[in-house]
DNA sequence: TGCAATTTAAATGTCAGACTTTTAATTGTC
DNA sequence: GACAATTAAAAGTCTGACATTTAAATTGCA
């Protein structure tokens, strides 16, 4: 593998990759400790400060921690799921607001990702996550929810759907599509939507899991995909008309 | 939204996230351009190397972009899908060297992701990704490919094979998937693996997306696995004889 | 001897100020 | 009007100092 960046980049660019190459590429193992500031600002021929900002990119990716007073310094990692969570939600949420993505792709994206573990969640669903879906549909249910409310209930169902499958890398690997994508969506349609006709989705999503029913799993993803889509287009077409 | 971190904290951390808020949270948007580090220094009242620290926290995340020189400063970085792939790798691939994941887990993930591709790939695919996928499977054919050319290749046909679906937001969250998991199992199977076996399901997964096979697409990518996971069993028997 | 309090040293965190380099606008000259 | 020189604003870098935190080492006392 290649350095990622060492061309006519600043100083701290350049300490900072050089290191996470170190890091990704096994030459530092997790929870080693880093030479100090002074001692890497020696190495690198930099001052304290530049090194400081190299270190400062590195803890941003989560990629080193750092400890105060004697026998602290700067240490590799362990990155937890939770840190990754978040990234991926940070990069996943910025992209689909930066780049005016078409709604339908969003959406064909969003439905095709969670429709992936329909058939593990099927076989393994467990009464811990269909107890919070149950939960989720029936707070959606309350009439005085606000629509903040309301998008977080349903994130929380789509992730309990996720988690259903017990594998917790494919768990990871959905959080974008649901903790990004989702908000996204209810963004969007939130003014048109009838949260009955969703919440009759949702209603026939649990039962699928609890009687294993992986062609009505898939049928409703179906279904709750094209409702968004058709929403997003009338949303869209009342802004033209004003 | 709530503030991502302002607790006990350090206080280029703080700033960072509170800039990072603004940014997330649409109050700054893309391209305006961030006071100077002077004036942000006045602003939270901290020295100009604490604001350069924060600011460097932001950049590793491509969240800025500096400029220098008259009329440069800090602006707003409209996350390009490039940046979101590098980070998305980064992370999947430490994720997965620093957790000890089982392989069955992985592997499951792995191809519950691809199969989700499988309608619009076999919809969609264009003579451009098929004539990749083509090229790729000729050169896994060449005895003289090295183990990481190998990997390399089989990389960019299965992520020709994601690109088939023609969905942008698709390919960018199943990176993860096939850049950081693919290459994970082959570092672990190589030594195993018949390359001819792999190159037959390849071919396969081509003919299925020619004749626009889903059942086929799919019972493939089962296979392949399958066999990982068989491979993987081996090898670790193996290991554990030794 | 054993334990509690204190000291100490090694780190990071923060600050202030100077200097360097880059860059775009402005000004001046032909 | 076109091109060259000047200028000012901004990030990048360096130095040196001080503050704060923390765990180990030491000391003191029973």
């Amino acid at each position: 593998m290649k350095n990622t960046q060492n061309d006519a980049t600043d100083l701290s660019a350049q300490i900072a990759s050089k290191i996470r190459d170190s890091i990704v590429e096994g030459r530092l193992i997790v929870n080693e400790r880093l030479p100090s500031e002074a001692e890497l600002s020696e190495q690198f021929s930099v001052s304290r400060s530049t090194v400081r900002e190299a270190l400062k990119r590195l803890a941003a990716q989560s990629l080193i921690r750092t400890q105060r007073g004697a026998f602290g310094g700067a240490f590799v990692n362990k990155l937890s799921y939770q840190d990754a969570y978040s990234q991926n939600i940070t990069t996943s949420t910025l992209l689909l607001s930066m780049n005016d993505i078409n709604i339908d792709v969003a959406c064909e994206a969003r439905f095709a990702l969670e429709r992936s573990c329909v058939p593990l969640a099927c076989a393994r669903r467990s009464e811990e996550q269909l107890s919070v879906m149950r939960r989720e549909l029936h707070r959606q249910t309350s009439p005085d929810l606000s629509d903040e409310e309301w998008c977080a209930s349903d994130v929380a169902f789509h992730r309990s759907f996720v988690d259903c499958a017990q594998n917790p890398v494919l768990s990871y690997q959905l959080t974008g599509a649901v903790e990004a994508m989702q908000p996204l969506m209810n963004m969007i349609t939130f003014t048109a939507r009838s949260r009955a006709k969703i919440v009759s989705h949702h209603a026939a999503l649990i039962t699928s899991l609890e009687t294993q029913d992986i062609p009505l799993a898939e049928r409703t993803l179906g279904e709750l995909a094209e409702y968004s889509m058709q929403l997003a287009a009338k949303v869209l077409a009342d802004r033209d008309k004003k």
